[in-house]
DNA sequence: TGTTATTAGTTGCAGTAGCAACGAACGGAA
DNA sequence: TTCCGTTCGTTGCTACTGCAACTAATAACA
């Protein structure tokens, strides 16, 4: 009986309240930065995450692609193999053959690429900024470290690599 | 000249550090989490991740699915829909029509859905403490209360609920 | 040298996600 | 009651993701 006062109730013995369960709340709070990032290099720009992630790196180097763009396992192999090619035929990104190893090709952003790269990249930083403008210096400090220290610890429990999807 | 130096070598003037950047290092965290954690409930009790949360919160309460399920926009209604419908037809979950609105229905675990429930959730549990067994107390509710924070401002940049892709 | 193992990168396939459109049911106001 | 706006939930469509299999090139070793 009482039906309706049954619903928020909790059973007998919870054994994970997901509210508090630290995987859970990671989830939740990277999508939704994601989500806020994903409006500016998505909606206005076209890019999609990989892409995006592309062109930060290329943007930052100028380094080969696939196992440079991922090379703690982010990314798999064959996100960045697809995002490079959408990239290639939009012209903002250039292969050129490393002849030293020619299983690999160099990446390079063309003028257009790093024109795009130069218009998202001040935009993502400050969501970045404003994301971590609820945190003091102190506190952005704890939570570097506390982060390096887990994603340490996540990479020793993961299967080897491998990333992805949610919880 | 030199081409094989230039790889690593950053550009000019590097706008944004991916590995420095918060989002990025946020979704690799939880990317590299849900890994651990798919290695669970995927691969040993074929649930998708909307279907383990669904189980976890019916185990927690007996709510309604959908808007309860998904209270803060984390998934998506079709998401969760069919993740309900999957784990009806595996006989896990029951539906039941709540009469006082024909709209929505009341969902429960069945005993072998409950059975799943007990079985999963301590062994996700286990990995949850695992991941925080390299932080101290003080570190850990240090870590809750940033990220409760994050969470908070996050909503309010995110365009109004949606969560979903990465970074 | 030849043989085998490893690595970079691509692609077919299948599963899954979100979006948007839809139907059904409710609530409020006239 | 009727009409309009809102909400719960489902489903078609499309796009994306990861996996696994594959090619091509290299490395390691006898």
């Amino acid at each position: 009986m009482a039906s309706g006062s049954a619903a928020r109730k909790p059973a007998s013995e919870p054994l994970v309240v997901l509210e508090e369960f630290l995987p859970y709340r990671l989830n939740v709070l990277a999508g939704l930065t994601s989500s806020a990032l994903a409006q500016i290099y998505a909606e206005r720009f076209g890019l999609s995450i990989p892409a995006w992630r592309v062109i930060v790196t290329l943007g930052q180097y100028e380094c080969r692609t696939a196992r440079d763009m991922a090379p703690d396992g982010v990314m798999h192999k064959s996100t960045v193999s697809r995002a490079v090619s959408a990239l290639e035929k939009r012209g903002l990104v250039k292969r050129r053959p490393n002849l030293d190893d020619r299983r690999e090709e160099w990446l390079a952003l063309t003028p257009e690429g790093r024109a795009i790269y130069e218009a998202v990249a001040p935009e993502a930083l400050a969501v970045g900024e404003r994301l971590l403008s609820v945190l003091t210096p102190q506190e952005q400090k704890t939570l570097s470290a506390l982060i390096d220290k887990l994603t340490r610890q996540a990479r020793m429990l993961a299967p080897q690599d491998a990333e992805g999807e949610e919880a």
